[in-house]
DNA sequence: TTCACCGCTTAACCCTGTCTTAACCCCCAC
DNA sequence: GTGGGGGTTAAGACAGGGTTAAGCGGTGAA
């Protein structure tokens, strides 16, 4: 991850870097608000910490102006005013989310990596062998290609991979394809046979198991 | 604005939502885990409020549960309980923001609006394949030469953006562009038909695509 | 005021891909 | 040998999307 910190207490800041670094999180750092928005401009952040109180230009008006520019990067807002006003101002400017110094280190963390996940799209992907599922944007790859599957067929890859290597029993695939009215043929059976031979067949590293009595699977084939 | 307040403190709960209501953002409630997270699964709302102690299940349970489901909403935990021990806990179960009682009405208000906003987007510009679209001006530009396209174009065009490369549902269209009295004919087809021949055809790096019983999708011809 | 234009809606049509259904098969357990 | 559970097929029904053209209403210019 990359963030950025913009902060003019240097003591502060190099505390926040190394602290970050161990996190194994890229921390750039700049003490004053104009070099913060150039470094801004230039760069692409997954979340960027701001310090209200600063020299040349206060993080307020950093905030904004990034805001205006169209870049959309999460801010957290960072100061040792804490006053109702002063957080609503944060807010109005289009800061994501404020901390009151002083503050514990693990919480900036904790807010800061929420941020950048919910910045990231919250992509929700999972990976099984050689495939890859991404939840988002309802698109399944291997080697590169999408691979073509139907609604109900990718209804079926995602609610077995979210379990995964875990078994899915019948019961809980037939609800979340069709919900509460479930049609009485072998209907399943079918869409897991489609599914299957493009899932296992061309290339057998990930498999869709059948657990005896206990539903289905999806696994590597070592497994 | 569209949220819901998992709450079992009576009081507590009337307060908070006739305050939103006053800001004219409609407030579902519930007053344990396990209604809440049956409303979750129902409908769809752009920010949750989830008090961690409850009867039944609690708000971190509840939070896990919806984020194992794949909803990726944002959820605000609040609790009296106030040491970093207990919001590591929340933030690790997907919480996107953590507020501790007794608070402000206008900051939980705040925090809330930060929250559905960036999903709503305050985005001005957005940069796709060879296309450029200026949400302020109301311009598309490819090429340097602006693309003609009506109004209800723009609209759908701008939605599909601001969620891409991740589908956008017909109803949410259909809601971005005619609000609550949607007409029941096909005409969201048509206008998409009208759209696609100025995106796609000319130039086929920027498309819209057609995700199976899920919606359309904008994205660049490789995706 | 009138006319022309533009965009929106509506309805009809076709076509494709998906879902369902109902067979039949195989294998294993009883 | 028989029955059941699962796998494999193919055919038909169906929904949903794509395409087209006609009509309607509003707006701006003459």
């Amino acid at each position: 991850m990359n963030i950025l910190l913009v902060e003019d207490d240097i003591d502060l800041a190099a505390t926040v870097v190394d602290f970050f670094e161990l996190e194994s999180t890229i921390c750039d750092h700049a003490t004053n608000g104009v070099a913060g928005l150039s470094l801004i401009q230039q760069n692409t952040y997954d979340a960027i910490v701001l310090d209200i109180n600063m020299p040349k230009m206060n993080g307020l008006s950093v905030c904004a102006a990034m805001r205006k520019e169209g870049i959309d990067t999460p801010v957290l807002m960072l100061t040792a005013r804490d006053t109702l006003d002063d957080k609503l101002e944060g807010f109005a400017s289009g800061t994501d989310d404020y901390l009151v110094k002083p503050f514990e280190l693990k919480e900036l963390l904790a807010r800061v990596n929420a941020l950048a996940k919910r910045r990231s799209g919250q992509v929700e992907k999972f990976y099984i062998a050689d495939i890859e599922i991404d939840t988002r944007q309802k698109q399944v790859v291997r080697n590169g290609e999408t691979l073509k599957l139907s609604p109900t067929g990718f209804v079926i890859l995602e609610t077995l991979a979210r379990q995964s290597p875990a078994p899915v029993s019948r019961e809980k695939l037939m609800q979340a394809i069709w919900g509460d009215n479930i049609p009485d043929s072998n209907s399943l059976k079918v869409h897991l046979y489609n599914l299957r031979k493009l899932i296992d067949h061309d290339n057998n590293k990930a498999t869709i198991q059948t657990i005896g009595s206990q539903g289905f699977a999806l696994r590597t084939s070592a497994d």
